[in-house]
DNA sequence: CTGCACTATGAATCGCTAA
DNA sequence: GTTAGCGATTCATAGTGCA
């Protein structure tokens, strides 16, 4: 079965309009935070933020389908010395939208940026917010399993040297009391705290998403030839993997520069799946662009 | 200096206005959590939980100092499969009540219980909300500094170029400044992802706080001689933490079984202390015990 | 092919100064 | 008064290059 990636230049408000009811399966994406990126997409007053994005969600609860399930990577910033409350009531919000909150998971950063503050450490997680358009939902457990025979190993290797060293007195004791629960068992399921390192090497416009991110979650919610969108593309990091991993994706960005990058970067995808494929130009909004 | 710890048996509410205004230099508490514990507590409904809770916030904001801290260990449970609101109304209402809701720790249960269920992982995270007075507080970083990464003997060696750009940006008596910094340090400052294990060896207490979690808050938001207060004290962990850190401390909880068994605790931590004091018993109220 | 050394940089935040 | 701009501060990781 062939593979399609569609990619829309424009706000998103206005191009999900073009997508019909009930198609997507999963929504991954990290909208631009209030009042930060203000360089590429111009920034979003805190008091303004879910103002501007409801009528977005609105649309992507319109497109998903109801075994879908929408991942939201934000973080409320640091305003006036406290923490911004937007993210908060943006969850508040949606609900009465008509979302489920389904679970709230944690991104432990574990190179976040540093810095020293009077009144503050450095900020190491961000959230991963699941809401779902029903309580059903397709969740595939079982791929993202850890492999139990190192299930030690595993756990530690989520932790970083320093993390070991720091926490040295905690860490063999916990695993001393559960670890006859696991061993008749060959995997184990993972928890709701992903430990990535946010990507640092030098790529052109090199993503603050790591590939695992929705990998992870691509993995999770959806199997082959199923859909994924992401309504903020940025360099398309969910779409390559998406594609990588057989799925069709869906990507929408307001920057042309982003588009354009993510356009020619296709190609290259497509040529490393190996896979022969006829061209083919769909009839479709000429901004639309689609690769078989 | 002697150290005193006090303890009331009765409702946080009404006990805590025994206590003078803005004489408690840090609040470390894990309250009963929404409709859980429900054998010991009775139970808050998740509706009535920020009801429930702000006369006792009123309370805590009154005799907190104004360069005190306030720490809030707590979760929302999962209801009808979605995660309740109940936290975030509460953040929103105790912003209104004079609160300053500075930051949101993390803390990553490293051996959350094992656990299966169709449309969920293992949660293995909790919030720890930081709220202050005032934005001016008191803070110890230093107190709570961590060993550096493996990489940093590397770094010795030789400053990257970034590094000498980014400090070349300030004035030249500055960067030397900051090379003779760095090569002399050996710690660094942790992030607000705190990793820990859950006390497993407290079976009386149904809430599982492991002591390194009062110990790090009492070093980063207090110093010796200063008072710390838990209004749901449970087992005692944090008062026994801040009596061995010679910290003052005041608890109180609502449960007789707890309030003896942390009355017959208090001596033993007296002795652990390894300090001849002289026996005194206070004229206080007889719900107040004082242990000098 | 493994291993070690080196380099670039990541959704940061505060406080002061200038307009 | 208020806000916008900029300097100062700082840690950990993955990729690249070379032995």
């Amino acid at each position: 079965m062939e593979i399609f990636t569609d990619i829309y230049l424009g706000d998103s408000k206005e191009k999900l309009q073009l997508l019909p009811d009930n198609s997507v399966d999963l929504i991954v994406t990290s909208p631009p935070y209030a009042d930060q990126r203000k360089s590429t997409y111009g920034g979003i007053h805190p008091d303004k933020y879910v103002e501007w994005f409801l009528p977005i969600s609105e649309q992507l609860l319109r497109v998903l389908k109801p075994t879908g399930t929408f991942i939201l990577n934000i973080k409320e910033k640091v305003v006036a010395g406290e923490r911004s409350t937007y993210v908060m009531e943006l969850i508040l919000a949606m609900r009465k939208q008509g979302w489920y909150w389904t679970e709230e998971f944690i991104w432990h950063k574990k190179n976040s940026y540093p810095g020293k503050w009077p009144n503050r450490f450095r900020d190491s997680w961000e959230r991963l917010l699941q809401f779902n358009k029903d309580k059903k939902f397709h969740m595939y457990q079982e791929e993202v399993m850890v492999p139990m025979g190192d299930w030690a190993k595993n756990r530690l290797k989520n932790l970083s040297d320093t993390d070991k060293i720091r926490d040295n007195s905690k860490v063999g004791s916990g695993f001393g009391k559960n670890i006859s629960n696991w061993l008749t068992r060959d995997k184990a399921f993972p928890t709701n705290v992903l430990h990535l390192a946010t990507e640092c090497n030098n790529k052109n416009h090199s993503a603050a998403f790591p590939e695992e991110l929705p990998e992870w979650f691509i993995k999770l919610f959806t199997k082959q030839n199923d859909t994924v969108l992401d309504p903020f593309m940025g360099s398309g990091t969910t779409l390559k993997v998406a594609s990588r991993m057989k799925r069709n994706s869906i990507g929408i960005d307001i920057v042309p520069e982003y588009y354009e990058m993510v356009k020619k970067h296709i190609k290259p995808v497509e040529l490393y799946i190996l896979e022969p494929k006829p061209k083919y130009e769909k009839s479709k909004p000429e901004r639309s662009i689609t690769v078989r």
